[in-house]
This record gives structure tokens, C-alpha cells and sequence, in this order.
DNA sequence: TAACGATATGTTAGGTAATGCATATCGCCA
DNA sequence: TGGCGATATGCATTACCTAACATATCGTTA
């Protein structure tokens, strides 16, 4: 059937976003910093995921000190220096977190797709 | 089995927030939007929902416009004036948007929890 | 018709987060 | 041993979102 909603509802796109945070409500981990580490851990460089995510080099170090204090634990093992400059890649706890968040996110991303589509439907009957 | 994560996750609590954006990713409506939608409904004022919610009624007023703004008919019947000064009122499409989103958001609640549940598990295993 | 309480809307100040700039350190390699 | 490229970090500036302030309008009721 058709309501005043049908056609405008053609280009409406659904966002979500989870995060972690502490009793305090204090941002620990979200979207963001899961995608960056995920991405650090495929090239080997904070540098070079920076620049492909369009992140400041500047943000992201700021951001993923957070994280590590919070854990009180590394997430990353850095190198500075030798021929490339530096490297950075994700310690066994770091690869942890990120396989963790990305098994829920799977899971999510399929289960949320449903609820749009219902909610959706739902809208244009 | 123990691992460097398990005493942090303890208190750890996880977030998620859904939102609606056109095709210019300018978003539409969220949870705020959802919530406050929901009240002024149960309230019959948008002042007694905002003073509720703790937001401003500018801030408000400003944010419901942008939605009306977007689906180009009106979600709220508001009338000024009269013995309590005034009152507002859902639309038939308000309704719907609002039942839609709760629908939406029950589903989603248990399958988030359930997630976080399978998430938590595999970080302290 | 004056008062009241809620809706309507512009304007401005303030606080947080992101950006940009600057500089220091590190360790291989030519 | 000097240069290069990436990590490390402080600091000033900007940008944006929100709060706060200030009125104006409206229609019933006393």
C-alpha cells in the first residue's frame, strides 16, 4: 500500500554504531578505533592507516592511548626507526579485541539489516 | 580461563545508537529524536517532554523541524494558546514513525545484548 | 482585556573535539 | 655519520554543537 511515507523512504539509510565504555560512561571503544586497529593490524603502520581512513596521525595516537590506558595492558607494539621509519602491529591481546568485535559485528550487521527491512515495510503499509 | 582481559570487562558496559540519513548522510532522525517523539506523544507537550528529558526546548524545536523538514509533512499537530497555553500532539504518520522505531528497537535490544553477552565470552576465554 | 503558559524563533556565548603546526626521538642504511 | 620516514607529544587555533538568553505570538479564561 501506499503512505505519505512510501516515497520518501526510498533513500533513507540506516546507521548504527556500537561502543564499549567504562561505569562512568567514559568512551573506552567504538566503530572507530575498532576499524583503526583492524586496519593497523593489515599494514603494519599507524601511519599508513591514518592516511587511508583521512585521520590525523595526531587524533589516532591520541585515541588509542586511551584504549591501552584503560586496559592498563599494550595493544600495539611500536617501533620507531630503522630503514622504513617505524612500524606498528597489534599485540596478541590487540588481534583479540579486534577478532572479538568483529565476530560481533558480523552478526550484527545481518541482524540490523532485518530490523531496517521490517521497519521499512512496516512504514510503507 | 583467565586472560589479561578478564578483571577490566567487569564493569564494562556496551552502547549502541541507530539513526536514520538521506542520501547526503545529513541525518534525519535517531534515538533522541525516537524518544522525544515518544513523550511529547505520552506528554501532550513538548515543554513537559523536554524538561523531562533534560533537553532545552530550543534545542528541540529546532530538531523536530529538521525532520518534518525532511519527510515534507508534518509529525506533530501543535496548537499555541488556550487555557494550559498550549499543547501538541502526534500526526497519524508520527505515530507510525514512533511504533516503527519501537518495534525496531525491541528486536534489536535482545539480539545487542545477546551480541555483547558472545562478545564478552570470547575475550575472557 | 489583561494575564498566563506553551509554542515559535533569532542571537550569542561557551565548551569540547578535531585540526594544524611544530618539534623531538629513534634506528637502519647509504 | 647524516638523512630518511615513522613514531611520540606539546600547543595554538578552529570548527561545531549545545546551552543560554531574549522576545514574540497565540488563544483561552478570569
Amino acid at each position: 500500500m501506499e503512505t505519505k511515507f512510501s516515497s520518501k523512504l526510498s533513500d533513507v539509510r540506516l546507521h548504527y554504531k556500537i561502543w564499549l565504555s567504562d561505569e562512568k560512561e567514559t568512551g573506552i571503544m567504538g566503530d572507530g578505533k575498532w576499524r583503526m586497529l583492524k586496519l593497523i593490524e593489515e599494514k603494519g603502520s599507524m601511519k599508513a592507516a591514518c592516511d587511508e581512513l583521512g585521520y590525523t596521525y595526531r587524533r589516532t595516537w591520541g585515541n588509542l592511548k586511551k584504549i591501552e590506558k584503560f586496559f592498563g595492558f599494550p595493544l600495539l607494539e611500536k617501533q620507531r626507526g630503522g630503514s622504513d621509519g617505524g612500524h606498528t602491529a597489534l599485540t596478541e591481546e590487540g588481534k583479540r579485541l579486534v577478532r572479538a568485535f568483529d565476530a560481533f559485528h558480523k552478526t550484527l550487521d545481518h541482524q540490523i539489516q532485518d530490523g531496517f527491512d521490517k521497519f521499512l515495510l512496516e512504514l510503507k503499509k
